[in-house]
DNA sequence: TTTCTAATAATAATGATTACGATTTACCTT
DNA sequence: AAGGTAAATCGTAATCATTATTATTAGAAA
């Protein structure tokens, strides 16, 4: 997921381009790892020293819902990064050091196949954590 | 994990027996589901109005390190369980209305083998959320 | 430009979790 | 059994992430 990418999903969708989801964005397109609503808000009050929490959850929240955001859950706090170029499913290794993600090409589900028959599956979590080659 | 076998854990790293550890993993027996620690507390100060978050909290750490209890999140919340009586590693399925869980035997990095070969792997999760047959 | 509505700012509220000082309790020793 | 001691608990306040509220601002269409 680009920029341009992204601003198309949220055209189409009748949201306004604004300045502040333009830098949100941007700071995703230059980082590759997993940041906090935290993490954004100290980076951006440097630029926008009106930036609120309620305009970054707002606009994290509507990243999400049109797909141009992933999250996830890191001891005990929600993270967000850009959503994957790849075209098909897949799974992340996260360095606890870093934060980088490396992308694991194997889903668990595809193994199960018919092991829960009677059950509704409606999604499934497999994150690998440790520390990546340059941090080891 | 049954209480007898809590308790030999506890005693053995120099934990004192009281009525509120005692309780709390009564409950726990007794419930196949995860908990948050409000559901505890609520349960809890029907025989113990005076039972406090800080007790319920720090015995769930204690619990956990020790390996008596185990966690995840849902939705925001930490959820907590029995550990589960297996002798080998598996995974969870649960239900996200009746909260039940059903044991996985798979594990996915069975067959990842090698394909992290310069990681250094601290450990992963591996969750599948849905309806149980009981509330499809 | 004017107007309409979405988006934002500032701040307060909420909900889960943790921290702290005072008190009580388990259990070890005598 | 009584007393001492450290652990455990209580009551409450503080903290942290997140959500809600209300007034104001700013895209973008006419």
């Amino acid at each position: 997921m680009n920029l341009t990418n992204a601003w198309t999903i949220l055209k189409d969708n009748g949201y306004k381009e604004t300045s502040k989801r333009n830098q949100i964005l941007e700071l995703f397109s230059n980082d590759e790892r997993y940041l906090t609503a935290r993490d954004l808000l100290d980076v951006m009050q440097k630029d926008y020293p009106s930036m609120s929490y309620d305009t970054v959850y707002r606009n994290l929240a509507t990243f999400v819902s049109l797909g141009i955001l992933e999250e996830t859950e890191l001891s005990g706090e929600r993270h967000f990064r850009m959503q994957c170029e790849s075209d098909h499913h897949h799974h992340h290794f996260i360095c606890m050091d870093c934060g980088k993600i490396k992308e694991i090409p194997v889903c668990p589900m595809d193994m199960l196949g018919a092991a829960l028959p009677a059950y509704e599956i409606a999604n499934h979590k497999f994150e690998i954590y440790g520390k990546c080659p340059e941090c080891k």
